[in-house]
This record gives C-alpha cells, structure tokens and sequence, in this order.
DNA sequence: GCGACTTTGTGCATGGGTTCACAAGCAGTT
DNA sequence: AACTGCTTGTGAACCCATGCACAAAGTCGC
C-alpha cells in the first residue's frame, strides 16, 4: 500500500510540462463529421497528458476509499496548481459540483472515457529483452485499461518461453498475430537496428499507435500515431537542469521546509472517508 | 521523449521541474563571478529536451563519416522542422557556417558542452529489477556521457549479485555511497511504494538530481530537479490519439502537415563524407 | 427559507514556443 | 571583383498554454 507521505504539502513544485506541442487540431478542412463525440473535441495535447495523470492518483483515491475530492487536493497529489487542474478538466464538460468537489468515481470514468481507455486496447510487444520483460511485467497497464496480448521475439532462444502468463512468439508471426489478436497498440522495445523495420511489420499488420523505446526516430506513415520515448533524453535534461542549479544555487541549500504551509494540503477533509 | 517524423507528438512526459518563475532570470544582485558561461544563458526547458535529440542524431552521423550537415538534414533525421531546429541551435551562439551547414563534429561538441555533459555525471540506480537491470544495462548511457557507479537494492537475495560490470549494493548503504562515488544522478526504478523513501536517500545524500520512473509524484526540496517517466501515461496518450484517429481519419488522407516527407531516414550523403 | 461559506468553471492577461519569411553571410564561379 | 546560389541566423506574427481573479452555483447551518 501507498505510503502516504501526506502532509507534506508542498505547493505544487512549478511543474514545466515540457511540452511540445502540437498541432492537433484539423488544419485544413473542418472535419466533415458533425460532432462525434462530446469528448472527441479537440482537447490540448499537454492536458491529455495531465489527465493520465490525474487518472492515477484518482485510482489511489479509489482504492483509500476517498468519495470526493476538491482541485485542491488533487491538484496538490498531482503536483500541478489547481486552476491548471481545473481548466484541464473543464474541456470534457462539467465534472464536479460547486461548493464541494468531484466525485472520484465518477471523475475516473469521464477521464477514462475521453482517453478512450474504455476500449479495451489491446497491446502487443516486440523485443522481448530486459526493458520488454519490465514492460510485460509492468502491472500498471492491466489496471489502466491495457492488456498485453503477445510478445514477439527474433531471438530463437526466447521464443516459446513464458513471459508472464504469455508465450513470446517469433516476430515473423506478427503481421498475423496482430490480425487476429485484434491489437491496437505496439510496443517497440528491441535494439535500435530493429527498430525500423519492425514499425515497418507493425503498420502492414495495420496498428496506428506505436510506442517506440528506440532513440532512433522512426519513419512511419502519417496516419499511424508514434511516441518515442528516450531514456538517455531524460538523463541529458537532468544533466543540463543539474549545471544550471549548481551555477545559481552555489550557497548553501537551505530546507525549504515550512515553506508556506499551504493550509489544506492534508488529507483532512470532511467529505473524506478515511477507512 | 520526443516526437515522430510527424508532427504530432511530442513529448515529455510529466516532468516536475524546479519552481517556475524564471529559469535563472537575473532577478537577484548580479552574480559577484562574472558571467558564468556563455551557454549559461537561459534556454527554454523544450529546446533543452530536443538538443538531447540532436546530440543522439549527430553520433550516428559521426559513426558515418559525415562531415558537414544541413539544418535541413539534420532536422529531417530528427523529426523537427528545420527552422525550429535553427532557432534551437542559436541559443548557443552561432554554430554553422552560411551557405555551407554544420561541423558535425564542432556541433555535436557545442551541445555537449551545453548540456554538461562534458562533466562526467555518475549515476546510481536503486531498484535493481527488471526495469533497472535494462537501464544498468542500457548502453546509450555510456555513449552519451553517463556512467554507471552504483546498483542498490533492498531485496537480500538481490544484492551481492553482478549486473554488468557492478555488483549491487544494499539500500542502506545508499547515503554514503554517493558521498564516495560522487554521484551527480540518481536513478529509481525502485516499486511504487519505496520511491518517495528511497528520492529522500538520495536527497540527504546529496544529490540535485532525480529521475524517476515511479508513477507517483515524489516530493523533494526545491533544490532539488526532478524528471519522471512515466510509462503508463505515454500509452494512454498514445490511446487518446489513437480515438481522435480513428475518428477523423476514416479515409487515407495523405494530408502531410509538417515539413516535407523526406524519402528515408538515410541521409543522403549530398554532403560532404568521408571515405 | 435565507444567508454565509465553499468550490467549480471560466474570461482574460501574460508569457513561451513555434512558424514564417527574409536579411545576412560565405563559397564557388565567371 | 562581382555575381550567383545556398544556408544560416533571426525579427516578428501567431498560437498555445499558464495563472489570476472572479462570477456562478451548490451546500450547510439556522
């Protein structure tokens, strides 16, 4: 169980989206459609990354059996101001009641609707390594609307060994697999030289999101969505944020601590239910 | 994190950065020292991410032989637009040479520099699971300026062990080992539950700089920068884009938004290479 | 039923980042 | 030496995003 820590109020220490941003927005011609969906509209790319934020620690509110929550509190779990919060989940309509707050249950299905998690996605992975296996291990999909559904392998000597409750296949099954797995979603997790030509397979099979573990960028057609994530990437922003701290902050560091209690950061809440 | 070839995506997953305000602005008295570093100068947080991309795409080009590159090359191999990968070099002072392109070598120095990652970061990892034995075993660390000194882990049965060329170490040795090592990193891959005490170690041990890939916010000294990875939320951004998909694009429409397709990721050695 | 209190939802100002378009500058050629 | 061609570097407009401050709207207490 989560250790709370609570208390610690801190104010939401900033919190730098780093962000890119993107045009998500139709460019050229009005989308012919009428309005699909309430939550289709066209929401800002860096609140959906926020929102599957704010979707976990709901998760942990449910699971403390916390009823309601105000912007305040779960801004201050999530480690982002409260009008920030509040305006992230004002574009999937009103969501919480004036005067009291949002009602977890309720807000943690509206999230998971408009990021349609209520799909069911269904994930397959390629490369069946350390970083493969952590990722098939990684509990957090199964609770967040994810099941992985295969796991391809080139190398000989792993395929046909058990993963987790699965069996790792041999990557020349995919396009078929994919198929009949009804996949929505790959998951790029093999040395780089690979990497291209098994987003290549994962496009033919038909998948249009890819998650790629590669630092090459990979080329792939414009209707299919990628994300690439980078583990060096994160260290070398930490490495020049670090240079930076250290120019500015030559004296001693001093404890931040009593830093402005923020006056209802604790748990203590009446509508609350601490079991 | 970074994005495609196309023009969505992007980026970043949460990242919990230092307060806000400015990044070192000029704010207080001037600084007694005279000017720190030309490259000290404030560069925005998204610029700093993509340069990490850029320094990645120089070393295969290197690898290569290439000589000199075009912003325009180096920006299609990166899954940038060319001018904002002109805007993004010239935080750094000028670089190229007009008419002709970049040093490759000259560039790739520059950014190092910047980054500072021409300081040697030692980096310790605590959690040595599946997630932490891939990172130990990541090899793009080495290659871009990282070294790995240290594995911790709680569990007995782990410790002891060989992973790679380190041996891993209890937990409990953590505070004075990063003193000896002098780590400038660390590293958690630890459970959920053990991440805030173990972002704590590594704060009183010293240390400025935190990644994590624990889903929960940490929370830690201002002082204190902090990166979070989050493996869940990029999928479940990756399922939102994947609705919006569907949606809007029921046909083929080879609408290309960003900048020109370019053929292939291989460069074309239309500039100078050396045999 | 009414007033006071609490919290959501949002209009608006501000700032950062992305993009466009073009001047500036260098190499090679005439 | 001047011209041509190409590429960098950047000024400026646009757009997204953040944060503030407040009105709207509901609950609680009397």
């Amino acid at each position: 169980m989560t250790e709370t820590h609570q208390t610690h109020g801190s104010v939401a220490p900033g919190v730098t989206g780093a962000v890119g941003q993107s045009m998500v927005g139709s460019p050229a011609p009005s989308v012919a459609g009428a309005a699909p969906l309430p939550e289709s509209r066209d929401i800002p790319q860096a609140t959906v990354t926020r929102l599957a934020t704010y979707l976990r620690v709901l998760g942990v509110l449910t699971e403390r059996g916390t009823i309601i929550v105000s912007s305040e509190e779960l801004a201050a779990a999530s480690g982002v101001g409260s009008a920030k919060l509040r305006k992230d989940l004002s574009f999937l309509g009103p969501n919480g009641v004036r005067g009291v707050g949002y009602d977890v249950t309720r807000l943690r299905a509206r999230i998971e609707r408009a990021l349609g998690l209520d799909r069911g996605h269904k994930v397959v992975l390629v490369g069946v390594g350390n970083l493969g296996q952590a990722l098939a291990g990684y509990g957090g999909f199964g609770r967040r609307g994810f099941s992985m559904v295969g796991l391809f392998d080139s190398d000989p000597a792993r395929v046909g060994a058990p993963v987790g409750d699965l069996t790792v296949r041999h990557v020349d099954e995919l396009e078929q697999a994919c198929a009949e797995l009804e996949a929505t979603i790959g998951v790029i997790s093999t040395p780089d030289e690979a990497a291209q030509e098994v987003a290549d397979r994962l496009v033919r099979a038909g998948l249009r999101c890819i998650l790629s573990f590669s630092p090459t960028s990979l080329d792939v057609p414009d209707h299919v969505e990628m994300r690439r994530v980078d583990l060096a990437v994160e260290m070398q922003v930490l490495s020049f944020n670090s240079a930076r701290n250290t120019e500015s902050v030559p004296t001693a560091p001093r404890v931040r601590i009593g830093h402005s209690a923020v006056p209802s950061t604790a748990p203590r809440n009446g509508s609350v239910i601490a079991p």
